[in-house]
DNA sequence: CTAATATAGTTGGTGTCACGTACTAAATCA
DNA sequence: TGATTTAGTACGTGACACCAACTATATTAG
């Protein structure tokens, strides 16, 4: 797949073959949303509503800021917002410090969705590195998050919280 | 997904900075998609319409094989193509072996297309890789794969198309 | 060789989600 | 105080996803 070029079907596809670096991080990606993708579809969840309560686990951000951590319009939040609070999971907080902002938090009942979502999304992708012997998936686990920090340094990127454990890095004032 | 990821500065890479295995996939897994997404949406593409140009690279599959590949209702991908068609991204073709059938081709632009983005996402991933010292991309790369390949078996999924080729396999009675 | 059934694809209805624009209310600046 | 910026909402549009219903072939059964 890579690539661009040539439509041509490769003369013999190795069968156990090796899948480029480039490659095999693509499909990687690819499968490990669409697990979270299947479990959040399990609990009527899309995947941007489940993103939404991720964040929300440990932190009861403005309606502005939610817009700013899921990279969306603010007018896309509104309605995000609206649909997740017709259904309880979520719920609007006038702010005591700025009368124009609201703020919005888990209600008990989208706390424990997303921990049920969370919980079956990582059992996949541990499910996923079992299939690995113990040596290799410690030096897989090493060599992501090293490539992680690296690139995040590099970047300027923030990484940070999946669903699964929150709190990852930060702090960040 | 869970995740969010978010434009900050880091002050330093974090302190604590190891993650955990399935921590660190999941954020590898946004950081990828991400890619694909934001070079996909320069150029007006979503994600969906991408895979399936992707797809359509080394293929001429028929609107149901097409709705099997990408995983969507055949009702959707009538409507996925019809918007591809619109804009002269691919073409329908009658099927002469089946009169019930319909093949669905890239057009020369959509084939443009497809490479321009593909090729702006892989120098982005690979960009994440030059990260890593050689050693370290080359072990991770061998990794990724035996653990796809692995995981693959073990459940009997197809792996499959990101952007381009997905060789696919497919075998599944 | 019809008659029943299965398959390919489209249509239409509903809901999510994203965007841009326009608008209200509150905060801030000048 | 008056101008401007900021938080959030309302509204219209379009992409996408699903399901159920429908047409037209194909396939199978009797």
């Amino acid at each position: 797949m890579s690539v661009a070029s040539r439509p041509s079907r490769s003369p013999a596809p190795p069968p156990g073959a090796e899948l480029g670096a480039v490659e095999g991080l693509a499909q990687l990606s690819f499968l490990v949303q669409n697990a979270l993708a299947r479990h959040a579809a399990d609990h009527s969840l899309s995947l941007v509503q489940t993103r939404l309560l991720g964040i929300l686990r440990d932190r009861e951000p403005t309606m502005n800021e939610l817009a700013r951590l899921l990279e969306l319009d603010k007018s896309s939040v509104t309605g995000l917002i609206d649909r997740a609070e017709r259904r309880g999971l979520v719920e609007r907080i006038p702010s005591l410090a700025d009368r124009r902002a609201v703020l919005v938090r888990l209600t008990e009942e989208g706390r424990s969705l997303v921990s049920q979502v969370s919980t079956l999304f990582e059992s996949d992708v541990s499910r996923m590195l079992e299939c690995l012997p113990v040596p290799d998936r410690d030096a897989l686990s090493r060599l992501v998050s090293r490539a992680l920090v690296a690139y995040a340094a590099d970047q300027g990127v923030d990484l940070f919280a999946t669903i699964g454990t929150a709190r990852a890095a930060a702090k960040v004032p």
